[in-house]
DNA sequence: AACACCAGATTGGATACCAATTCTCTTTAT
DNA sequence: ATAAAGAGAATTGGTATCCAATCTGGTGTT
C-alpha cells in the first residue's frame, strides 16, 4: 500500500512470518485478504506475489475509476447545495497555491484529495470503500509506470468539472471527466526500463519493530 | 449467497468445520473472505454472523448501486454501437414475454440480467466484479424484506432508459435510472414498514432459524 | 435487587506435522 | 555440448492439538 514493493515480488509465507514474528497462518490470512482486494495474486502451490497488472488490466482499472467517478458526479450534481460546492472550490484553491509555491508533493496529494472529497460528499461509506479499492489498485500501476503530470492543466479541469456539475450540465461534465482521466493516464509514461528494485528487507523495514528487525536479519544471515 | 441463511445467524467455526468436514482454519479463512465482501461481520472474540444491514446501510447499498449503474450508463452511451443496443432490446423483449406468460421467477431473473448485461457490455472485468459485489449485498436485504414488484412498470423503465441512452440524452437517462432504483427500493421499503425495527419477534427469529438451520444441515449431512 | 464471582464455551493464535506440488540441480543420454 | 530425466529440497495447502484471552451464563452474597 505504501508502494514500496515492486509488482511481481514474491511474498513467501515463511519469510514474512519470520519478519513479522507471527505464524504462517496469520500471514496467509493477510495474503488472502489482500488477494481479495486485488493487490496480491495467489498461484496454487506457488505462492503469493505482489500483483502485476497487464496493460490491458491497467486500462480496465482506470476505466472503472472513470466510470465510478462519473456516477459520483451525477449523484453530486443532483444533491449538493451551494455550501458544498464552495467547499470543493476551497480545496481547489488550496491546490492552486501549492502549485504556485512549487510544492509538487503537496499538489499531488491535494490532487488525489479532490477526487476523495467528491466521493466523501456522497455521504456513502460503501461508495468510499469501493472508490478507495480502485484507487489502491492504481497505486500499484504508479510504481510500474513513471508519471509526469501537467498539474496546472489537471487543476483547470477540476475547476471546470465543478462548474459544469453545479450548473447541471451533466453530459458535458461526463465527457470532461472522461478526458480528465485520459490525461492522467497519459501522464503515466510507459517506462518499465528502470525498475527500482528493493529487497523485502528494505521495503518492509519501516513497518517492523526493532525486535522484528533483529529476527529478520537473523533469518537473512542463515 | 443462496439467501438460505437469515441475516444475524451465528456462523460458529467449530460447528461449520464439523458440518463441512474441514478444519476450523479453513472455515475462518472463508469467513474472513466473506467479511471482506461485506456478507459477514466478525466481532472480535464473539464470532462471525451473517451480516445484518441497518436501514441506513441498506439505503447506502442501493445508492451505491444507483451511482455505479449511472456511471455504467454514461460509458455505454458514449461507446455502444447499434448492434449492442439491439442486443439489449432483445433481452428486454425476452423479459416482456416472460411477464406475458406469468412466469414471475423467470421475469425476475431476466430483470436482474438486464442490469448485468449493461455492465458486461462495458467489457470491463473489474467493473463487473464491483457490480456483482454490490448486487450480492442487496441479496442480503432481499431476505430481510420481502418484495413485490410492478414488473411491467420496471420493464417499461428499462426500455425508456435504453432509448434515452442511445439518443445521448444523458441527463434524462440519469434521473430515470435514479427513479428506477427508487421504485425497486420502494418495493422493499413498503414491506419494511410493516416490520417495525427490533420487535421481540425480529430479535428472536434469527435464533429460531439458526436452530432450524442446525437441524437442516445435520439432516442433510448425514 | 444489585453486584461480584466463577465455570464453560468460543475465538484468536501458535506450533508441529504431513501430503502434494513445484523448483533446482545433478545426472544421463544423444 | 546440449537437452531430457530424475532425485531431492523447498514451498504451499491443510489438519490436529494446544493455549491464552474474552465473552456468556449462572450462582451466590450482600
Amino acid at each position: 500500500m505504501a508502494q514500496r514493493l515492486v509488482p511481481g515480488t514474491k511474498l513467501g509465507e515463511r519469510e514474512l512470518s519470520e519478519k513479522f514474528d507471527s505464524s504462517r497462518i496469520v500471514i496467509r490470512q493477510a495474503l488472502l485478504m489482500l488477494a481479495g482486494e486485488g493487490l496480491v495474486t495467489i498461484e496454487r502451490n506457488r505462492g503469493a506475489f505482489v500483483k502485476r497488472y497487464s496493460l490491458q488490466e491497467a486500462m480496465e482499472i482506470y476505466d472503472a475509476l472513470t466510470l465510478f467517478e462519473q456516477g459520483v458526479a451525477v449523484q453530486l450534481a443532483s444533491r449538493l447545495g451551494t455550501a458544498d460546492w464552495q467547499k470543493i472550490r476551497d480545496h481547489i484553491k488550496l491546490q492552486a497555491e501549492a502549485i504556485d509555491q512549487g510544492d509538487n508533493e503537496l499538489a499531488d496529494n491535494l490532487g488525489a484529495g479532490f477526487h476523495e472529497l467528491l466521493v466523501s460528499l456522497t455521504n456513502n461509506r460503501l461508495a468510499q470503500e469501493i472508490h478507495s479499492q480502485i484507487v489502491q489498485r492504481t497505486h500499484l500501476l504508479r510504481s510500474l509506470y513513471n508519471s509526469r503530470f501537467d498539474y496546472c492543466n489537471l487543476l483547470n479541469e477540476h475547476s471546470k468539472i465543478v462548474d459544469l456539475l453545479e450548473r447541471g450540465r451533466v453530459k458535458q461534465a461526463m465527457s470532461l471527466i472522461e478526458s480528465h482521466h485520459h490525461h492522467v493516464v497519459r501522464g503515466y509514461v510507459m517506462d518499465m526500463s528502470n525498475y527500482p528494485q528493493m529487497t523485502l528487507d528494505e521495503a518492509l523495514s519501516p513497518f517492523l519493530t526493532a525486535e522484528e528487525q533483529k529476527n529478520s536479519f537473523a533469518a537473512a544471515g542463515i
